[in-house]
DNA sequence: CAAAAAAGTGCAGTAAATAGCATTTTATTT
DNA sequence: AAATAAAATGCTATTTACTGCACTTTTTTG
């Protein structure tokens, strides 16, 4: 599914950009490390209580919004 | 949690500024109608692909993002 | 107000997410 | 190249999401 794939991606930036391991992110977002590494992966399919948990661990959030008609 | 509570309520009006029922959008994404009861009443924990399928057929989309400072 | 429609809830089976542990593979560093 | 660190994977137990069905409660309509 192309457009999940980017929330993959932008999770992947923004932890390398953090600097931490997934290691040291599970731990800090207070979810199972094998959890993280399916999602990062592409093999996962987490609950918003687990996406919400490791977005905000990294200082972000999830939202939904009306799909830009173009692109 | 406050934060997620917003994206029920952007579900809610969402559909009703369509004009359909549960029932109804329940079909039309492809989940089940007590799925989506449990998710607008604020009874559930959707996963990630759940969520895919209620926005798309809302015209809209999950997505993650850096948290603004304020507010 | 009565009837109909829509939304919410209890129960229960099945499928899948979460999680830890051990191990392997890949990447980084010395 | 060897050692170390980080990431990926197989296995497995436990929890919980997903779903349908029947029923109740609430809202809307005639």
């Amino acid at each position: 599914m192309m457009h999940l794939e980017d929330l993959i991606h932008t999770v992947k930036e923004r932890r390398k950009m953090m600097d931490v391991t997934q290691e040291t992110l599970a731990e800090i977002s207070d979810i199972g490390l094998r959890t993280l590494k399916q999602f990062e992966s592409g093999k996962g399919n987490p609950t918003l209580l687990t996406l919400h948990k490791l977005t905000e661990a990294l200082g972000m959030e999830v939202c939904i919004q009306v799909k830009k008609l173009n692109e």
